[in-house]
RNA sequence: AGGGGUAUAGCCAAGUGGUAAGGCACCAGGUUUUGGUCCUGGCAUUCCUAGGUUCGAGUCCUAGUACCCCUGCCA
């Protein structure tokens, strides 16, 4: 008692040693294997795997369990192997199979020589249940799967057993055997664990083992038409591998008492299965059957879609491997079904990409501003800060001249209070330039207005005012004559409901697609710097958001810029009110 | 007439009988050549409900309630 309160004290201590870093939080996992580690449960290894299907791409909430089992080992000084449950060929492709070693590693993680597959072990598991059918512990099924089905029960209702059921072992191993070499088609027959037909555990009434799939697997081609159930290669598979602690979501719960009950009768190694929730995050979907549709039904332009929770578009959209660590660092780990606010990430993103991205000028929608006192044909090149959190990033000159551009945002004709941008009368500060006071608005016979026209304090040069007098409001502009022209894309939540699932009123999650998930903007001018901006590159356009070069579409000669999230906006807060 | 889980703030989440951590969001101030960042302060007299045990209960006991998962030859 005391022991463990110790213990406890010092593990906060060392998490917490840096002083003023917040501590490692504590999760039901670390205590169990502390605990374990204490009691010398396994010999004090810690051994996780990171389990993924090949039937999709991997996203967010595989992050969290990716982060989980690796950074687990990685803690514990441990191991975490990559292994694939590749046990259905009719879902599974090798497309899927790359793109998740693909996401793992960009993720930060690496299984060394540890990549299996289960279907890396057909043979032993084919033993294995020849073992269980000799020990009168499985049996083949000739009943249809309707008839299982029935002969399965209800939740409230026991289920009977199958006239079967007490085939011979001979009889089992001679089946079992013509099973496996084709002689049946594909439904035909299954085999069955042994187990009891009445228990209240429905996935203990007699569980499918195997099943005739006349399929070509993408790793084993044909030599097999038998496959494993996944409850059937699971929980061996982590055996075979010396998995100490299996970690995986709350819905294989239930499932724990036939993993146990498997390797118990095979007298085999037994790993400990902990279950966790998964993750949810509000305003998208997170079942790969909805992203498959997503995918399929063109809602959106692929895995890829920036809009995508995917690991592959949040990449593409620019969030970077820290930010998704540490996401899934901050939202902790608990066995309660909870929905993480998407505000979360977008926290983490920006912490992240604030400390690394290269501040530019860009403007979206331009609008063109004057500066009648300064010459027609000069230029200056002035001097911008790369990053003010970081000073290594250094400094870039950016050209100046008579005509800019300035957002159109940045310019009232007719202030509402507070408003402390461009408006007739009033000064603001060119960032890294002049002062500037408005002269003039210029409109076309519509009233719209064209250009607005100002003057400039030479004496302000740099940004900065000899006489002390204070501006309110800074504002981005570019050259007009510099200013190299790019597409931006703005996106926003992919639904309109924080609950996409919630259909209470009869909708599917398709009918809350947002429509303005995506907005483009096909002129956006920005200074020239930006020409080289290349895949990979992080930027913060000032006052506007973090953007990343698309790295599918953006070429030298059409630069493609995709908003990663934009800066958190006071301004627009005030104005709601 | 089943079994397995979970309930702590708007959202996550610590807490393991000694008097409710932390983060996000939100609110108020300060700094600022980004209405960004950063800094300071505020934000649960109460932990699903009702009883009980105890000097003391979010933690223990009893009885309820709500929600999630399980009746694929999917994983």
């Amino acid at each position: 008692m005391s022991d463990s309160e110790k213990n406890r004290e010092n593990t906060t201590d060392t998490g917490n040693n840096s002083g003023n870093g917040p501590s490692a939080p504590s999760n039901f996992i670390r205590t169990i294997i502390e605990e374990d580690l204490r009691s010398g449960k396994h010999k004090g290894r810690v051994h996780t795997r990171f389990p993924p299907e090949p039937n999709g791409y991997l996203h967010i909430g595989h992050a969290k369990s990716i982060c989980l089992n690796f950074g687990l080992a990685q803690e514990y000084g441990g191991k975490c192997n990559l292994r694939f449950d590749d046990t259905n060929p009719t879902k599974e492709e090798m497309e899927y199979v790359e793109s998740i070693m693909a996401d793992v590693k960009w993720l930060g993680f690496d299984w060394e020589d540890r990549l299996f597959f289960a279907s890396d072990y057909f043979g032993q598991l084919y033993d294995y249940a020849v073992q269980l059918i000799k020990a009168g512990k499985a049996y083949v099924d000739d009943l249809s799967s309707d008839e299982i089905r029935e002969y399965r029960g209800t939740l409230t209702r026991p289920g009977k057993n199958s006239p079967y059921r007490d085939r011979p072992v001979e009889e089992n191993l001679d089946l079992f055997r013509r099973m496996r070499d084709g002689e049946f088609p594909d439904g035909s027959r299954v085999l069955r664990a042994k187990i009891d037909m009445s228990s209240p555990n429905i996935n203990l009434r007699d569980p499918v083992m195997y099943r005739i799939l006349h399929a070509t697997h993408h790793r084993t081609g044909d030599k097999w038409c038998i496959y494993p159930m996944y409850d059937w290669a699971h929980g061996q598979s982590d055996s075979i591998e010396g998995i100490t602690h299996s970690l995986c979501t709350l819905e294989f719960e239930s499932h724990r008492p036939l993993y146990d009950w498997f390797v118990e009768e095979l007298g085999i190694y037994a790993p400990q299965q902990i279950e966790f929730a998964r993750l949810s995050l509000n305003y998208t979907v997170m079942s790969k059957r909805k992203l498959l549709k997503l995918v399929r039904d063109k809602h959106v332009s692929g895995w890829d879609d920036p809009r995508m929770p995917t690991l592959s578009g949040l990449r593409r959209r620019g969030y970077t491997p820290e930010a998704i660590r540490n996401f899934s660092e901050m939202i902790g780990l608990a066995k309660a079904n909870s929905t993480v606010d998407i505000a979360q990430l977008e926290y983490a993103v920006r912490e992240d990409l604030n400390k690394r991205a290269l501040r530019m000028m860009a403007v979206l929608n331009p609008l063109k501003l004057v500066i009648e006192n300064y010459p027609e044909d000069k230029v200056e090149e002035l001097e911008a800060v790369n990053n003010p959190e970081d000073e290594s990033a250094g400094t870039r000159m950016v050209p100046f001249s008579r005509e800019l551009y300035i957002d159109r945002e940045d310019f009232e004709e007719h202030p509402p209070k507070k408003y402390f941008r461009l408006a007739p009368g009033k000064e603001v500060r060119l960032k890294h330039a002049y002062y500037v006071i408005c002269t003039k608005v210029i409109k076309d016979a519509a009233g719209n207005i064209t250009e607005v026209h100002c003057t400039h304090d030479p004496a302000t040069r740099g940004g900065w005012s000899q006489d002390g007098r204070k501006v309110k409001g800074t504002v981005q502009w570019v050259s007009a004559r510099h200013a190299v022209n790019a597409e931006v894309r703005l996106y926003d939540h992919l639904f309109t409901r924080a609950n996409p699932d919630d259909n209470k009123d009869g909708g599917d999650f398709l009918d809350y697609l947002n429509p303005d998930s995506l907005q483009v903007i096909k002129e956006a001018k920005m200074e020239p710097a930006l020409a080289a901006a290349k895949t990979g590159d992080l930027y913060q356009f000032l006052r506007i958001g973090y953007f990343v070069p698309d790295s599918a579409d953006s070429r030298p000669d059409h630069l493609v810029f995709n908003r990663t999230v934009s800066l958190k906006d006071s301004w627009a807060k005030i104005q709601q009110k």
